[in-house]
DNA sequence: GCTTGATATGTTTACGTCAACATTTTGGCG
DNA sequence: CGCCAAAATGTTGACGTAAACATATCAAGC
């Protein structure tokens, strides 16, 4: 039969009733294999199997979604999700969701700012997805995603937290950590080069930052701002770097650091002698810069595998899962940017 | 109806028919209305619309895809894809998909070396894909994808360039741009720190390089193979830094140069003075690392949007693409780690 | 060999959608 | 007003699968 003869439907592959007719059974004794279910006679079983190895068959994912009415499928919505956190958490989620026989969707929001977020959403609807896993929805809102009532999700860091399952790095003991490493180093006062105001936790650490300095009764310096891009940090390090009084700086995230550390070497302030650096996240690059940054390890991999346990769980169990969040543990790494100020 | 009266299936939302019902038309003129299509009168599309709103109704969209065979859904094949280059060429795929309707599903690859490209392949079969991208499947042979035939396939770098619609970035150019800038700056030889041997991209630039030097009347030194892995640039760095002779290095990525100058540096010689170093790919970190990193910029962007253009076409024409290979061009960015040998 | 209870297999049906075909309504024109 | 083509809407059926139910086959005990 031509491919046009049927209706202008795409060819698809052998059917379970091609299989059965090979193989001299019913449909449904087929699809008993297929599905590896049930009880069939090891002779049946292996004439069935031959015929769907000689027709290569293959079940039709679209029909067995129908008729169960899921699509082992995961949806993954992210905007920039080619940062080096996003793609960890990413690749964790894939793993996660793959261990648990589903596959992952990509959920690409281009301009979040420009009402990206609810056409993600609406997109959504549209979607053959079970779930659903959010990581960094950074300018996203709870009203801003019309989301289909019921529909499994788990949301990493951003503002989305509290409203549904979600899983956070511990980013105040990590900023925490970061911050007092650098008091006990001696220094007088640590300036913080945050990230974008829209993101919660550039929030958090920044929040962080400035409580860590008032609580030792040192007034917060003027707090410097970027975009998470290490141009961002290049372009506010060249500003930065001209203040003499600045001699410790905590970036909010480890690619800020590195625009730091260039803007700086390239005013001729050496990293850490006369400047200590700290970043955020503990990117794989972090530990070969020059000298290696000292940064706050997030274990992105645990947080995408979390992530999907969260919606596994409401998936399984009907019922709601907790709204509480699952916080993981930050990690301070001591590398070669930090040290005591100059005499 | 309860979620448990409806044989197991889990809740889908409501149906054509419901809106059809509340609507006061039949399923058919829902559907007109659904897929935009057809002739329907303003006066019906608006009711229909306003039970569809009403109802926040949905397309199934198993069904839709076993009504027209075809998913909606290209898939993703890489290994390693929170890689830089990788992610990517991937945003760039899920940009250029939703251009075109599509949603990307991710198929990871763990171990490639075991088996992991047949599983991958298994598993394919059972996807609900209409077509299939493929990014640096190293390891993957033709013979080890067992692909369901008649599946739109493009592949990026690759021993399955060839087998495949393919794009690839010019290797050769980039790497000849790399040696022929160092040999210019006046070294007298140029090392190089290849990437894994099952690796086509490697092994392309390592020929390159190799080719470069011989038509000049250099004997091609020790080659030195890495990872692609920063640390493991930092490890087979510390061996180099150790031989004076070595004045100009020729790194396969941008990674292993980060390590290569952290490894160079503790060795107390200086990057460029002493020696200078070349990466290739331009990731966003490399003009930021300390001095800039002068490398081979490849436009990842474009290549995961010829990815997609040539999956396309073949589902959009069901006759087979050309399986010639489209290139695109690659770029010496000159940064600030080359510089003349010292005297 | 016959009954019985278990195990193996077959038959029917519905999942939600949309192409094809059938029917009704609409509007233009004599 | 009535006729007819064109436009709008309705009816039917099939896509491939698997649950529910129905039937057939089997092994064991007497």
């Amino acid at each position: 039969m031509s491919v046009e003869s049927r209706r202008g439907r795409r060819k698809t592959g052998p059917s379970i009733e091609d299989v059965a007719r090979l193989a001299g059974v019913s449909a449904q004794t087929v699809s008993r294999v297929s599905t590896g279910a049930d009880s069939v006679r090891p002779a049946t079983r292996a004439r069935v199997v031959a015929a769907m190895d000689q027709l290569g068959y293959a079940p039709n994912r679209a029909a067995r979604a129908l008729r169960n009415g899921s699509f082992g499928t995961l949806g993954l919505l992210a905007h920039r999700f080619e940062r080096t956190g996003e793609a960890l958490t990413m690749k964790a989620v894939v793993e996660a969701a793959k261990a648990e026989n589903h596959s992952v969707t990509l959920l690409d929001v281009d301009d979040p700012r420009a009402d990206g977020w609810e056409h993600a959403a609406q997109r959504l609807s549209h979607q053959a997805i079970d779930g659903l896993v959010i990581i960094r929805a950074e300018q996203a809102t709870p009203d801003s995603l019309a989301l289909p009532a019921g529909l499994p999700i788990a949301v990493s860091d951003s503002r989305l937290v509290g409203y549904y399952p979600c899983v956070v790095a511990d980013q105040v003991q990590g900023s925490e950590a970061a911050v007092r490493h650098l008091l006990a180093l001696g220094h007088r006062t640590v300036h913080h080069l945050a990230g974008p105001a829209d993101s919660d936790p550039a929030a958090l650490r920044a929040a962080t930052w400035q409580r860590c300095l008032e609580e030792v009764g040192i007034r917060p310096p003027q707090l410097w701002r970027g975009d998470w891009s290490a141009a961002s940090g290049y372009s506010m390090g060249r500003q930065i770097a001209d203040d003499p009084a600045v001699t410790a700086i905590f970036c909010a995230n480890d690619e800020m650091a590195f625009g730091v550390m260039r803007a700086l070497a390239e005013r001729g302030r050496r990293v850490p002698e006369d400047v200590s650096v700290v970043g955020f996240d503990g990117i794989e690059l972090s530990e070969f810069a020059t000298p290696p940054l000292t940064t706050v390890r997030q274990d992105f991999h645990r947080i995408g595998r979390e992530l999907v346990r969260l919606v596994m769980l409401q998936l399984q169990s009907q019922a709601a899962v907790s709204r509480d969040r699952v916080v993981l543990p930050t990690e301070l790494v001591v590398r070669g940017t930090t040290a005591p100020p100059p005499a």
